[in-house]
Formats: C-alpha cells, structure tokens, sequence
DNA sequence: TTGCACACTTATTAGTAAATAAGTAATTTA
DNA sequence: TAAATTACTTATTTACTAATAAGTGTGCAA
C-alpha cells in the first residue's frame, strides 16, 4: 500500500509549515519536489487554509494512535516518550505544530483556527490525566495542579524547539531532563 | 522631541512581527498607516532583513536599558517585573519577539540571526544572575542550576504567550503565577 | 548663494503568490 | 460499453511582493 499523493502533501506541507512557517512556503514548494503541477495541489486542497486544516487533522489523528498506544503503561514512561518524541522534533530541525501554529495565528481561517484548538485541548487533556495518575500512585510531586503541571511542561518543552534555534543544541537536553527530574520522584 | 519615522517604522514593524509574522507582512503595511510610500520604507531599511537586524538591536537596547533600571531591585522583584513585562506583551495580543523570530528562522539571513542570538543570550544570562542571586540570598529555591531554571522560566514564559492564543486567557495567569510559586521560598 | 545632504515621492520592474478554468487520460461503475 | 468519476496537466489570471531608479523640495553649511 503505497503513499498517495494526498498523504505526500500533507507531510511535506506539515514539513515547511514546522521548517519555515506558514507563510514562508508555498504551493510550488510542495509541487516540485513531489514533481506534480501547482493546480495538482489545488486539486486536493482548493485554497492552503484547507490544506493547514489537513495538517491539523492529520496531527489529531496522530496523536490519537500515540495516546491510545501508550495506554497502558506507566505514567512516567508515557511522559518520557512524548518529551522524546518532542526531541525528534528539535532533531528534525522542526518546530513544535503549536507554536508554528500560534505564531502564524491571525493569518488563519476559523475554521484552521477551530481544528488547531483541538488539537491543543487534546494534548493538553492528555498530559494533565497522565500527571495526575502520577500523583496519585505516588511516581510524581508537584505543588501545583495537574493543568497547570501539564502547560507548564508543554510550555517549556515547545518553547525549547524554538529556543534552541537561537541558542543551540545542548540546551534543549538541559530542558528535557530538568523536566523529568523536577516530577519525577 | 517628536519621534523619528525611522522610529515609527521599526515600532509598526515590531509589532506586525509579533503580531503577524516575518514573512505575513509587508512594506505596504507599514507605509499605510504611516500615510508615507513603500519607497520611503525602503529608504530607511534597504531590505526586510535590515529592518529585522534594526527591530532586534532595538529589543537589545530596551533590554539594556530595562535591566539597568531593575539593577537595584532585589532578585524577586526582577523576576515579578520581568514577568509582568510578558503579561503585558499577552494582552497586546502580540508574542515574544524571540519565539516570533525562532519561528520564521530559516528565512532570516545571518546577520539577524547572530543580532538575535546576541539578543537571547543577553535575556538568558541577566535571568540566570538574577536567579543565582537570589539562590544565594536564600529568596529562591531550585534543584536544578542558574541557566538551566532560567531557560525553564524564558521558555515557560514566551511560550505562553503563543499557547494562550490558542487556549485563551487563563492559562496565562496560571503559568505566570505557577513560576513564581515553585521558585519563592 | 550655492551646493549638497536628507527625507522623502513618483513611477516602474521583475518575480512570485494563490487560485481557477478548461482539457485529458485512466479507472470505476451502472 | 457508455457514462461518470478521479487525478491530474496546461494555461492563464489577478494580485501582491520586495526592490530600485530617478526626481523633488527643504534646510543647513561653506
């Protein structure tokens, strides 16, 4: 089962979005290099605010395979796993989806706007269940609540695929594990 | 003394940066409001890219001279300006300049990354001396060190003011206070 | 008073952007 | 097997972009 075209400018248009932000690529870039015309790419996604609501999707669809994957281990696994996933991020030389998304906010549609909110409630929603199970068996401490606990992680771990293009490589470790030994009892 | 157009340029372009994104606005933007010609824009600033170097030498100044004001305060006030200066950055509905310029990074010739980079590290170091300052005056507490609790609070913090565009207001205040809670003694 | 720098405007250019209409070939369905 | 449907290409349009060349008026300096 090979990868369809659609699929093809979805990734690739996920990869600028998060490589140069939303308004620095543009439909040519994703044609060429997928050696197809630019109406092609208009075939699938008519204008490129439907094509960013295919991205935010596609993360949404991502994320639910990653969470109901992790389902069943411990919470200080599950955590290490999406900080490490977030490294493959800073290795790829992208950026966070949040972030790219939320610099980039006022040039997008509701209806981006809306896809991209829940995208955000889902992981949010997601890292405060798991730190609160933690709590509860006794694996994490924190003074704050669970919500809190979870922005303030995401915060700093989507920060840092920022950060680290401006300061460099070595501080996006220093952030990962200050994170893990900060909860972790 | 009335203020420059120079002036008035780099400020509208400061905040079209923050507000939109490097590569969302353009000259006409800022000639409009200013009732002057795309032309005279480029009088001042040849290129975008120079007018980028001049928005981030204009950050470094303002930094300059906001941490020659603070020099007197004591560790934990700094820290409570220092994070009121971003609240006030959230409610203009703007996001910090070193997310917004991470952000669009690879559109930015090497001249505005090594101002931004200089930019940066002037941040980091002034937070990391005032967070080992007040590790010493027994004002803070931490298990982590200087640099590494700095770039938790810079990055917790600008990343919220991108995050709360998408969540809304709330949250702001929740990270804001939650930073100043685990750090006090 | 002249000449020259400064801060612009007028006018234009070359390039790129997103978007669309109309056509085509291959596959699917009725 | 005829008729749709799918997945494109060809060709074009409209709009906007950064950037530049050449000109203009104002004020200061020699």
């Amino acid at each position: 089962m090979s990868i369809s075209t659609r699929e093809k400018i979805i990734q690739l248009g996920d990869d600028l979005l998060r490589k140069q932000g939303f308004n620095a690529f543009s439909y040519a870039d994703i044609s060429k290099p997928l050696h197809i015309k630019n109406a092609a790419v208009h075939y699938h996604f008519p204008s490129k605010q439907d094509l960013a609501v295919a991205i935010a999707l596609w993360h949404k669809d991502n994320f639910d395979r990653f969470s109901q994957k992790m389902a069943n281990k411990e919470p200080k696994d599950r955590l290490k796993t999406f900080l490490n996933f977030y490294h493959s991020i800073h290795l790829s030389e992208k950026v966070d989806i949040i972030g790219a998304f939320a610099t980039d906010w006022h040039s997008l549609e509701p209806k981006v706007q809306t896809e991209v909110q829940e995208f955000t409630e889902l992981v949010i929603n997601w890292l405060s269940e798991l730190i609160q199970e933690g709590l509860d068996v006794g694996q994490f401490r924190t003074t704050q609540n669970a919500r809190t606990t979870a922005l303030r992680i995401l915060s700093s771990i989507f920060a840092s695929t920022q950060l680290v293009r401006i300061t460099g490589d070595h501080d996006f470790t220093r952030v990962k594990n200050s994170i893990l030994e900060e909860l972790i009892n």
